[in-house]
DNA sequence: GTGAAAGCGCTAACAA
DNA sequence: TTGTTAGCGCTTTCAC
């Protein structure tokens, strides 16, 4: 099917410098769009290497230059080997399946096996913030002929493996959304000197780049919609308080509660997932049954919280009003569709990617900052 | 804060040879593990390998092995340039929010700028299908030191860029899952001679190994469910019909349907989005009002059955039973839980990776597919 | 069991 | 403007 007619595998500079009659620099040269290369050469160069069907090998020229034009896109957790971090099932290795065709797949399973971590990686798939994270970094990085290697490290041997990658040169930099307060990654890329940008300010002071949401403004943004819409018998159901996001959209949700006449605020805390919000809405309505409106720290949270509500008998948001965090997914597929403080991700994780790149290219090792703004997206639920 | 004391940059193997005062080849071997190396030196380079600091670097073996244990994980679509491929909502370039710290992000954007195809990407993550595929394929593919790199092939461009991509030797091959019947990547491909896996099989044949599903079979086990619930008005609503997965599931089950005694079965496509399947579900609700039960083509359709069945006053499952297909997490987060037809996604997904790894592995060019069976998974909606 | 030496394919000085 | 040349850091025969 491919003709294999060529010295050994795929053509090479040599073969088109060959066939275009000039040096492997000139080559090199229209093949990078340097200028100062004579257009009839260029042409000449260019079709030569048409007819090769030349590619340039990634691997030597990264070896030259240093760059790989790959980034890490790596999703932490603060786990240990011995406590693979928080999850759901894990997932078996493949092994069942029927067989049919020439081949026919060996059941055979060597190497280090599936330690049981890969819950982590469902667990993190299971909330659409993280492709959202994917989304906007893929639309900085590909312009720029980029692409993110996905990597997880929730354990101290994963954490290690991450590390190794980046010193071996494998990628140029990294992108770390970290899912927990004690996560240790962002200190040992600093202190490795690795060129890493963070999502979301790391719970404990580290110098190192990030982008951020004012998610006191949010939570403020939520409070005054709820004060405007006459509820005075609100709740809140808030993330996990070791993070910084939890906190704060806490914090914000409370003093704006406050400042609008309302110091007390019952509280349960979920853990950014719907079965934790669910279970954080009925303890709330245990012991407040006459709530009149629940804030979630995020969406995932508020559509448990409507599920909850809608079982024991309160309709939303005549009832009860909910209002989400985050703008997900999730907040349309829910009914009603929520009410929510939009986190604008994609532009966040783009600007996360771009202030990699600019680093990546300036001698500038300053360590930056970007933090957005929320807004409010009114629909159904409040 | 890193020392930069040494020669320029990081440690090389001749570094580590001088350190353990044995050669170059030497330490290589002591790196990769071969055998034939006295245990004493093994020691003392294991030794000069953590005294330097020393990281292989990857460009440089890559170059002389022609592996680069990167593995593209693609996600296609059948867009044309003119027609970057349906999506949603396009995702702005960074640029909005407030900046701080040391350094301050410019707003300038060179390069090629989104072409719009954001929407693609976006949309893929809207699925958690895609979530599982990746958890599934990481798991094979990390206790093996290999890393997927994400990219997506919606447009010709983008695929160009793919295939430029592998054809540089910057992974060892592809894990492709296509989204659209007449996605030309497959057959691009192949005509290409790089190493690829499909997650199902192509709408048109292609010589190229793939995983699947027994589609029919698991919608004959909906159909045998609602058939012995006593269901006898029941609908479906299917995926696209020009992809094999909607068709089969579709032809499953009105076959299954048939042999129970039911030949005449209402039907309304969607395309595999909640929002198609709260269309098709009121479309069925106008035409057949006094249906008893739905089968959905795929979960994300199911809940979207469910929220316009509640809306049209029906209870699920007391007076519309419905089932999903997937058991995706939306199977879970919905309310009632769904009832649905298990795809071991995962597991296929780590299939793909281990079959592509054969292929690498062995000089066995063989064009293989395993079909995983489908099982019913009994919750709360049917 | 260990070392010497020859490249892998490319870029980037430096000459011409 | 173009060509020559020297590596980038590693693996891998091939002698010893």
């Amino acid at each position: 099917m491919t003709e294999d007619l060529r010295p050994a595998g795929a053509p090479t500079l040599e073969d088109v410098a060959r066939a275009a009659g000039v040096s492997r620099a000139t080559v090199s040269r229209v093949v990078n769009g340097v200028r100062n290369v004579d257009p009839v050469i260029q042409e000449s160069v260019r079709r030569a290497v048409a007819a090769t069907g030349y590619a340039p090998n990634r691997a030597a020229r990264s070896l030259v230059t240093r760059r790989t034009d790959a980034i890490a896109l790596v999703v932490s957790g603060a786990g240990d080997d011995q406590d693979p971090a928080p999850g759901e099932r894990p997932v078996p290795e493949a092994g069942s399946g029927r067989v049919s065709g020439a081949g026919g797949a060996r059941s055979a399973d060597g190497a280090r096996g599936g330690d049981g971590s890969d819950a982590f990686t469902a667990g993190v798939f299971a909330d659409p913030f993280f492709g959202r994270v994917v989304t906007g970094v893929v639309s900085h990085l590909r312009p720029r002929g980029m692409y993110p290697v996905l990597m997880f490290a929730e354990t101290s041997r994963a954490r290690a493996e991450v590390l190794a990658y980046l010193r071996q040169g494998s990628a140029d930099g990294a992108l770390v959304v970290s899912t927990h307060a004690e996560d240790p990654l962002p200190a040992l890329i600093t202190e490795a000197g690795l060129p890493a940008v963070l999502y979301a300010r790391p719970a404990r002071p580290v110098r190192i780049s990030y982008v951020d949401l004012a998610h006191r403004d949010g939570a403020r943004l939520a409070a005054g919609h709820l004060l405007a819409r006459g509820r005075r018998r609100v709740a809140t159901i808030t993330g996990p308080l070791d993070v910084p996001a939890g906190q704060e959209r806490l914090a914000g949700f409370r003093e704006a509660m406050a400042a609008g006449g309302q110091p007390y605020i019952p509280v349960a805390e979920g853990r950014f997932t719907q079965e934790s919000g669910e279970a954080a809405m009925a303890r709330l309505l245990a012991e407040h049954p006459d709530l009149d409106a629940v804030f979630a720290a995020n969406d995932l949270m508020a559509v448990g919280a409507c599920h909850v509500l809608r079982e024991h008998g309160r309709r939303v948001p005549e009832d009860v009003a909910v209002i989400g965090f985050d703008d997900s997914s999730a907040a349309l597929s829910c009914r009603p569709p929520l009410t929510t403080v939009r986190q604008p991700v994609e532009e966040m994780a783009a600007q996360m990617a771009r202030l990699l790149l600019e680093r990546l290219a300036g001698a500038d090792r300053a360590v930056t900052s970007v933090i957005f703004e929320p807004s409010l997206v009114v629909r159904g639920s409040a």
